[in-house]
RNA sequence: GCGCCCAUAGCUCAGCCGGAUAGAGCACCGGAUUUCUAAUCCGGCGGUCCCAGGUUCAAGUCCUGGUGGGCGCGCCA
């Protein structure tokens, strides 16, 4: 595929004395057009000329070059202003279909990361609190960035920044010491914890005593010292992760480091003085800061140290940062946190600049839209949230329904359960990552419990049935190492856009990634989809001529690969049969 | 008040860092199954690409100014 293009550039270049490197083909308009397109008015100024008469010029400047190998032939044809180019669609479809499928899982990948370190900060639940709608784009978001990196070889280190520090931990701890016995926090310790916190906020209002309680349980705790209230918050930390231990298994999510702020308590002091030597932070209404109205006018000053010389959610997120710069020295650092945190994470880049370190565009803050609720806000103190595990459950739940319903003998199968978890889990990450990231989403049941059209499922089923083509030509005996049939390549003429769409998947990874921009993925896939099935359906694979049956099934094959791949870096599993 | 982000079909969204006639899904109407899974496919309906200027051979895409919505704005995280 990168082959054709690469030709095509190289003539082109010959031709018109234009760098290569910086002529860009696109895609025609319209696929009978040609494969790719290259637009001349760029050359209209340069060669002063009309560009229709440009395209015609070099259609037949170029067909003399590109057609010299007859059995590897392009074919340039002026339409208009464009130049288009029409790859022999033999050629084409055996150098993708077989370079798909020869490379298997690892159809796209590439060395050009170098094994350098992405850093991906991700997930980031607060401890004692319950892991809700809106903390799954942040860890699938994550996890997708993270493979693709991988694919493209770097070295992804995910890093999950547990909320487990801050003064709420005070008000825990002051509230487990009054009515801890009141609830049975290790039997289901998250409801119970969340309860505890409610009911601290409530009472707290009447009986200002209980935030002197608070605060005090936070001042040992930050103290160091190892007693009590320490201990509590050691358990709780526990408790939680083996939790979110849950939730991060059904999801398929892992980590290379599970670092709370916590982490960071002894780096604290260091960060500071190293801010401190650059000569950047002053005094301010009695509070340590550092000014950045020079990166931006009336940029708000990010805050280092409180007026009683404590720190704050900044401190401990320069320390974390200088952290991951000293022991990974990474290309990127990827924030995937919530669009709300913008400022947070302009600050912390403002810092790094007004230091002059170099390695300030390195970190980059991957903003994600507002999950919000059709009545409003999602709010923990208020009640007024939709916790992660209950989605999957109905969203499993639903799709057991409609496998007993569309396809009885598999519900009732030994693996019928486990499909439904694969399909109601799928649908839920696939929607969730199915547009731009920047945008705010509303959640709603009937969406995301949606199979049909542009969701997860879809695309599973496509596989499935894709799957299910290959299971058949092997029980009749068509398959590729059995029938010995050389391919017609002739037979999937018809299917040029699907072909090409398929060898394509490389560059929509590549990209994806350097956007960190998932959805790019799953919008290729769905159209990928949409072009496999409606292919087939006026295609019949098994049972033609063998010339023809050989190639199909390899097309057949290739987009079960490209599919299969895509999903797998979504998060998203991919049944064969459903 | 100030800053950042978003605005495309009735609804939810694509639109390949400026290119050819703006595309999907849902909803609605109609059609396809003796055929490799109908969670599918095909057709129809549906557009002042928020508004006004500007840049350009070319603007949904870039710039300026508005409008509407979201988010944020010094001792919370």
């Amino acid at each position: 595929m990168q082959r054709f293009a690469t030709r095509i550039r190289t003539a082109i270049a010959s031709a018109t004395g234009i760098d290569a490197a910086e002529l860009r083909l696109e895609r025609p308009r319209d696929a009978s057009l040609g494969d790719f397109a290259f637009p001349c008015f760029v050359l209209a100024k340069q060669l002063k000329a009309a560009p229709p008469a440009i395209a015609a010029d070099l259609a037949d400047k170029l067909n003399a070059e590109l057609g010299s190998d007859p059995s590897d032939r392009i074919e340039a044809i002026a339409t208009g202003p464009y130049l288009n180019f029409k790859v022999d669609g033999a050629r084409l479809a055996e150098a993708v279909l077989f370079g798909a499928t020869t490379a298997g899982a690892d159809y796209g990948r590439t060395d050009e990361g170098g094994g350098k370190n992405i850093v991906i900060d991700m997930s980031s639940p607060n401890i004692a609190k319950p892991m809700h709608v809106g903390h799954l784009r942040s860890t699938i978001l994550g996890a997708a960035l993270y493979r693709m990196h991988e694919l493209l070889g770097y070295r992804p280190v995910s890093i999950n920044h547990i909320g487990d520090w801050g003064s709420q931990f005070g008000k825990l701890v002051a509230a487990i010491d009054r009515w801890g016995g009141e609830y049975d926090i290790q039997a289901d310790p998250i409801p119970a914890l969340l309860a505890l916190y409610v009911r601290f906020h409530d009472e707290a209002e009447a009986e200002p005593a209980l935030e002197e309680e608070a605060r005090a349980a936070f001042r040992e705790l930050e103290s160091g010292v190892d007693g009590q209230v320490r201990a509590t918050w050691r358990q709780l930390t526990e408790l939680s992760l083996a939790e979110f231990n849950k939730t991060y298994e059904r999801l398929g999510v892992e980590f290379d480091l599970v670092r709370g702020e916590a982490w960071y308590e002894d780096k604290l002091q260091s960060t500071l003085e190293r801010i401190e030597a650059t000569g950047v932070t002053e005094e301010s209404d009695g509070a340590r800061i550092v000014d950045l109205t020079s990166i931006r006018k009336k940029m708000a000053p990010c805050l280092l140290k409180k007026t009683d010389g404590t720190t704050l959610y900044a401190t401990r997120d320069m320390a974390a940062l200088f952290s991951r710069w000293d022991e990974f020295a990474f290309e990127r650092c990827l924030y995937v946190v919530g669009s709300d945190q913008k400022l947070h994470f302009e600050q912390l880049k403002g810092v790094l600049k007004r230091m002059q370190l170099d390695w300030e565009p390195r970190v980059e803050h991957v903003a994600f839209g507002m999950m919000r609720l059709p009545g409003g806000k999602l709010s923990t103190r208020a009640g007024k949230v939709v916790f992660l595990s209950d989605v999957l459950d109905r969203a499993v739940e639903e799709a057991a329904a409609v496998i007993a319903d569309k396809n009885p003998d598999l519900a009732a199968s030994d693996h019928g359960a486990e499909i439904a978890e694969q399909v109601g889990v799928g649908a839920i990450v696939f929607n969730d990552l199915k547009r731009e990231r920047i945008k705010d989403v509303v959640f709603q049941w009937d969406e995301v419990l949606s199979f049909e059209g542009e969701t997860g499922p879809y695309v599973q089923y496509s596989h499935a049935r894709l799957c299910s083509i290959l299971r058949k030509a092997e029980a009749s005996g068509e398959a590729p190492g059995q029938s010995g049939a050389a391919p017609d390549w002739s037979a999937v003429d018809d299917a040029r856009g699907l072909i090409l769409t398929l060898g394509r998947y490389p560059d929509t990874i590549r990209t994806a990634a350097a956007d960190a921009e998932p959805s790019h993925l799953t919008q290729y896939l769905l159209g990928l989809c949409r072009e496999v099935n409606s292919w087939y359906a006026n295609s019949r694979v098994l049972g033609e001529a063998p010339g023809t049956t050989a190639a199909r099934l390899a097309l057949v094959d290739a987009a079960r690969v490209v599919v299969r791949n895509g999903l797998a870096m979504l998060g998203v599993a991919a049944p064969t049969e459903m």
